[in-house]
DNA sequence: ACTTTATTGTGAAATATTGCACATGTATAA
DNA sequence: TTATACATGTGCAATATTTCACAATAAAGT
C-alpha cells in the first residue's frame, strides 16, 4: 500500500473501468486474473494496473494474481459504489427519459428517486419506473425528504444553471450535467459534465491526424 | 507557436471545451476575450489557456487578448470540426433515438446519414429526421455509398462488438461507443467510449471523500 | 513622447503520471 | 528439497503536464 498519497484522478477513472471486464469474467466462472491479462483487456500497461490497485492496498498474491471476487469488492469499496446512491433528475425529454428507463444504473446502485420538469404538460405524468414527474419547486422539499445525493441535469442548456442552483440550494452536493454548459458551483459541491459533442470533436481531431 | 511538439490529449479536450463559452460570447456581442476571463469561465488556469492555444499558433494580441471570432475559427480548424462529418448509428432504442433526434450534433456539423438496427420490428421505420431504419447487413454497402466516417454504437452491450466489427469491415475508421464494453479494434481504427456509470462512479468516489 | 496598464507567449521550474526493472513471494513439479 | 516458472508490489527513472514568472508588445492616458 502506497501510504498517504494523493490518488490520481486518472487512477480512479481506470479503476472504475476495470470493473466491467472483471464482472464479465466472474460470470464466465473465472476466479483469478493477472495484471497482464487485465491490462490487455483494458488496453493499459500492466504496471499501471498494479500501481493503480496498489494505491488502495496489496490485494494481489505474488506468483498467482488477483482474486477477481475480492478485487471487485475492493474496487467498489474504493469507489464508494458498494452502496446505493439516490438520484434526482430534472428535464424529462428524450435524454432524461432514456436515462431514467435505463436498467444498468439501477443494477449498479444508482437509483432515481425523483423526476422534475417545468413543463405543465409533463408534470403529473406517471413514469414506467413508478415515479411521477414533479414541478421543479418540489426539488427542495423532495430532495430533503428522499435524501437525494446526486442531481442529474437533462434540461435545455438555458435552464441548466437555474436547475443546478435549485439542486445546490436543496443541499445536493453533486451534479451530473448533460447539458452543454459550464455549471457554476459553490466550492463545496461537485459537478461532472458529460458532453458528447466534445467527445465527437476529439474523434474528429484524431481522425484528421491519421495518415 | 510551439513547434514540432506532441499536443497533449488533455489540451485537445480543453480546447473543445473553450468553444462553447466563446460561441455564447459571440452571441452576446463580445468580440475580444483575455485568457484570464476564458480561464475563469472554464475553471482552468489562465496560463493553461494560453499554452493550450499557443500549441497551434499565437493568435492572441499582447495587451489586448484574443479575437473571439478568429479563435473559434482557429479552434474549429484545429479540431477538424470546421467541416461536416457523416455518422451512422446502430441500435435505435431510447438512447439511439435521443441522439439521432438531437439538434446540437447537426448544428455542429455531425450529421447522421444512416441508422441501423437488427430488430425486424424496427427495420423499415421512418424516422422524423428523414431516415429509414436499415438492417445491419446494409452497413457495408451504405457506409461506402454515403461515405460514413464515424460509427455510433447504441446497441445492447452483447452486440456492440459484432456491430463494431461490421463498421470496421465497412471501412469506418472511428467509433463512438455508448455501450459499456471495451471494443476491440484494428490498429488503424479509433474508439471513443462514453460510459455514464464510470462518470457516476467518479462522482460517488469524490462525494465519499468530501468532509 | 513617455508612462502606465493590460495581456500574450513561452522558457524553466514544479508537479504529476507512467513505465521499467527487479527483489520478493507463491505454486508446482521433479 | 530444490529448481523453475510466474506474478505482484514498488523504488526510481523517464515522461508528461501544469503552473509560474517575466520579457515582449500593444493600447490608452498624460
Ligand atoms: N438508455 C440509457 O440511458 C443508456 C445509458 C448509458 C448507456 N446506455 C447503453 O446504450 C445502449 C443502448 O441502450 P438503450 O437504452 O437504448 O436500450 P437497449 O439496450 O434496449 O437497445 C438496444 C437496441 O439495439 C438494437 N440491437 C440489438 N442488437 C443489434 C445489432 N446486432 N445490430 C443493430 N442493432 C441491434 C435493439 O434492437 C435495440 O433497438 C446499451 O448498450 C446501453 O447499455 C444506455
Ligand atoms: N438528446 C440527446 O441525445 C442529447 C445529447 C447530448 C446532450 N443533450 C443535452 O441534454 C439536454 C436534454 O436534451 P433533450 O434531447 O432531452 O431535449 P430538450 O432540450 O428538448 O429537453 C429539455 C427538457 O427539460 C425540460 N425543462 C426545461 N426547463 C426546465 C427547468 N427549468 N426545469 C426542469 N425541466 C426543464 C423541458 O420541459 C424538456 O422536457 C439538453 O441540454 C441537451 O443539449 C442531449
Amino acid at each position: 500500500m502506497i501510504k498517504d498519497q494523493k490518488i490520481p484522478d486518472a487512477t480512479i477513472e481506470r479503476v472504475a473501468l476495470y470493473l466491467r471486464p472483471l464482472e464479465d469474467l466472474i460470470k464466465l466462472g473465472v476466479h483469478v486474473i493477472s495484471s497482464d491479462r487485465l491490462a490487455e483487456m483494458c488496453k493499459v500497461n500492466p504496471a499501471q494496473v498494479r500501481k493503480d490497485l496498489s494505491y488502495f492496498g496489496g490485494f494481489g498474491v505474488r506468483g498467482v494474481g488477483y482474486n477477481i471476487h475480492d478485487l471487485i469488492f475492493e474496487i467498489k469499496k474504493i469507489l464508494a459504489s458498494d452502496r446505493e446512491w439516490k438520484l434526482g433528475i430534472a428535464g424529462l425529454d428524450d435524454m432524461g427519459m432514456a436515462l431514467l428507463q435505463h436498467k444498468n444504473f439501477f443494477k449498479r446502485g444508482y437509483k432515481f428517486v425523483a423526476a422534475f420538469d417545468s413543463d405543465p404538460k409533463k408534470i403529473g405524468q406517471r413514469l414506467p419506473i413508478g415515479l411521477t414527474i414533479q414541478p421543479i419547486r418540489k426539488i427542495k422539499p423532495m430532495a430533503q425528504d428522499l435524501g437525494i445525493e446526486i442531481g442529474v441535469i437533462t434540461t435545455s442548456p438555458l435552464q441548466a444553471q437555474v436547475v443546478a442552483d435549485m439542486f445546490f440550494d436543496a443541499g445536493i452536493k453533486a451534479i451530473l450535467n448533460f447539458s452543454p454548459i459550464h455549471i457554476r458551483r459553490p466550492d463545496c459541491c461537485l459537478v461532472q459534465n458529460v458532453d458528447f459533442s466534445v467527445t465527437l470533436d476529439q474523434l474528429a481531431y484524431r481522425l484528421s491526424k491519421e495518415v
